[in-house]
DNA sequence: ATGCCCTATGATATAGGA
């Protein structure tokens, strides 16, 4: 089995680029993150001609997740259990449902803008029902293959962005927000680490001053992932052609590849 | 090479991204 995680910037403007990736590569189940667009203008209909059902939990102009499958998408969860408010709205930054005996979730954490801004605070507030929500999840079924996967908006480590000293005082790489995914790990869930390619793990370059092809990237999507997933990861990279081109996202798509599990015959 | 910002909006500037 074949998923992936990808931060589109805007399903409408990639759905070209979207539906080429789909039937490149081929996956089986895929989240998305910054779809900008409502649940009611999700392109249903070009994804469902690849094979893939869709829901889709979007509110408009910013935000937005999906989740895509042609392994069955059932027990579908939108919002985290007691998931904060930002200016009075529960914005739609996630969505849960198990797809082919996988649970999995696509988020799209807060950015946070900067550390002293509201918005920091409330992008810690939204890691802390993340880690609830999968709390209880992971106590309910620990057998089940589950994994949190999109962009969380914080580099692990220092490694993790192309040169920490351009990110004094700014959000994504503070202690705050590392101890956050270390909180996540506690309950159980593991980063599975990409293969590097051409030595960077990055899967986010800014489109400003030619950051790719000057390599100035950030390791912000991630799989989170827990022991009974972790034991039928085989391979996990990203695919950086994606972020290549014309019409390209500044996120490029992260992928692992599951062995199904082992059914025992008699 | 991959090539020097992009997207959506009651738009012609602004907010957000990270």
């Amino acid at each position: 089995m074949r998923i992936a995680t990808w931060n589109v910037n805007s399903i409408g403007a990639r759905l070209p680029r979207v539906l080429e990736w789909l039937e490149a590569a081929e996956p089986d189940v895929v989240a998305l993150q910054e779809l900008k667009c409502t649940s009611d203008d999700f392109p249903h209909l070009p994804i469902r001609a690849l094979g893939y059902e869709a829901v889709a939990h979007g509110n408009g102009r910013w935000n937005g997740v999906a989740l895509l499958s042609r392994v069955g998408l059932e027990d579908v969860t939108l919002d985290l259990s007691g998931q904060p408010e930002y200016e009075g709205v529960v914005e739609t930054r996630a969505v849960g449902a198990t797809c082919g005996g996988v649970r999995v979730w696509s988020v799209y954490v807060p950015n946070g803008r900067e550390p002293d801004h509201d918005h920091y605070a409330y992008k810690l507030a939204w890691f802390d029902a993340l880690r609830g929500t999968v709390a209880s999840e992971l106590a309910a079924d620990p057998a089940l293959p589950y994994a949190v996967i999109g962009d969380f908006n914080v580099a692990p480590t220092d490694a993790d962005v192309w040169d920490i000293a351009q990110f004094a005082n700014s959000t994504h790489v503070t202690p705050a927000e590392r101890q956050a995914l270390a909180d996540l790990r506690a309950e159980g869930l593991a980063d599975l680490m990409p293969r590097s390619l051409k030595g960077e793990p990055y899967t986010f370059w800014d489109y400003r001053n030619g950051a790719f092809h000057r390599g100035w990237g950030m390791r912000i999507d991630l799989i989170y992932a827990n022991s009974p997933f972790v034991a039928l990861a085989q391979d996990t990279w990203v695919d950086r052609e994606a972020r290549k081109g014309k019409g390209a996202s500044d996120h490029a798509p992260l992928v692992v590849d599951l062995t199904d599990p082992v059914t025992v015959s008699p």
